[in-house]
DNA sequence: ATTGTTTTTGACCAAATGGTCAATCGGACG
DNA sequence: CGTCCGATTGACCATTTGGTCAAAAACAAT
């Protein structure tokens, strides 16, 4: 299968704030802080690129150690050489995507024009869902059932930065230069739209039939 | 646990088209054909309530029956009786539950007046958000994970319904009675809105903080 | 080649899990 | 009271699944 760009992914070694208590160095039976060989990071990455492929689609229950180890062509005790479990896995993938995840966002220029700024954010959105849905769905599983392995960064860092961009755009209202709306809505608005595209593409693609493209139609209203 | 008034549900007997090859009847070693006793229906509607409590929270991969029969109170092999397979509850559940989530749109009605139609619509919709959140879930569960058991009804009877409303929609705007946007991604549009607030609720409530309420002030919106 | 280290894997294991079944229980009714 | 049939369950079973381990390959360095 051809598969997109890969998102840029692991800004700089050390994984984001996803997991709590430390513990960070602690893969498996893998070398405590040495610094990761060649094989290893290329390993490493296989299985994250295939755990993203058998997670999305079957959430981290639905998923077994096997089908993520044949989808990267290893063997089962070889994924547990290079994490410590499946729930490492897991959060490993996570912690690495959230920032990506977070970057439209981040990008928000407070001294841009308010209603370009707006709509260039939700363009990047949509821009994501259309490349990165496995990504998108894999988060949505993980919050739908209650975000169990993530509700840490949420409350943290994605507030924190929810928080600051809401100053923003109330800043923007209190000028007058865009209508007077709830910042924080506006943003949970914004992501509804966007993921709804990519999260529940099966439904729209049933109701819309085969011909359509939801994506495609969906960024021509930017 | 103190919980709220279920959906009206299974109107009269049969389940809706949800399982596309009959075998209707055929639940478990249950009498054929014969009419459900007092004891049946209670049963099977505890199992009902009690799987929803847990295929929402942890989908269909991550509920075991164990969890759902202490959850209902009875034995496993009593589910069992009641139920032919885990996956004959989690279909029933589904085939039951679809009728009442559609009722919002089917009540959309072509002679009223459009805008104040609409927003009813997404007040109906928020209602059934804000009191059905497990219901939503399940069904978000489902498709995010590519509705491998709902794809029939999605492509059928939701599709049915959906385009006979966007022709209604469409009218509207031709009638220049509303802004002419594309039916289906106004639909689509007002789904991801307000099933957001259900669906992913730990993630808005992350963001928001503790003290607020997200479905109280969503609803102040409209 | 020799030695030491990192990778890889076949063979296992224990726990979890969906499902079966024969046996028992319980209540309605003659 | 006894019978019959629906309801209930303890004991089991086969499979799946996350995870272990000791031994074998690969690979590097001398």
């Amino acid at each position: 299968m051809p598969r997109k760009a890969a998102l840029p992914r692991d800004r700089a070694g050390s994984e984001t704030g996803l997991v709590p208590e430390a513990a960070k160095g602690s893969d498996s039976a893998m070398a405590q802080q040495r610094p990761r060989t060649r094989i290893q990071r290329r390993n490493r990455e296989t299985i994250l690129e295939a755990a993203l492929e058998v997670f999305s689609q079957h959430g981290f229950r639905g998923a077994t150690l096997d089908m993520i180890a044949a989808q990267a062509g290893l063997s089962k005790p070889n994924l547990l050489y290079y994490f410590a479990s499946k729930e490492a896995i897991h959060v490993g993938l996570l912690s690495q995507l959230m920032d990506s995840w977070l970057d439209p966002l981040r990008a928000l220029d407070p001294d841009g024009d308010p209603t370009l700024e707006l709509l260039a954010y939700m363009r990047r959105k949509l821009e994501l869902s259309r490349d990165f849905p496995r990504e998108s769905r894999l988060f949505a599983n993980e919050i739908v059932q209650g975000a169990p392995r993530m509700q840490a960064a949420l409350a943290t860092d994605l507030k924190a930065l929810v928080d600051e961009k809401s100053a923003v755009i109330k800043a923007w209202a209190k000028a007058g230069r865009i209508a007077d709306v709830d910042p924080h809505h506006l943003i949970f608005s914004i992501w509804a739209l966007t993921q709804h595209y990519a999260d529940f593409d099966v439904q729209i693609r049933a109701v819309l039939g085969e011909a359509r493209d939801p994506l495609a139609e969906a960024e021509s209203f930017l």
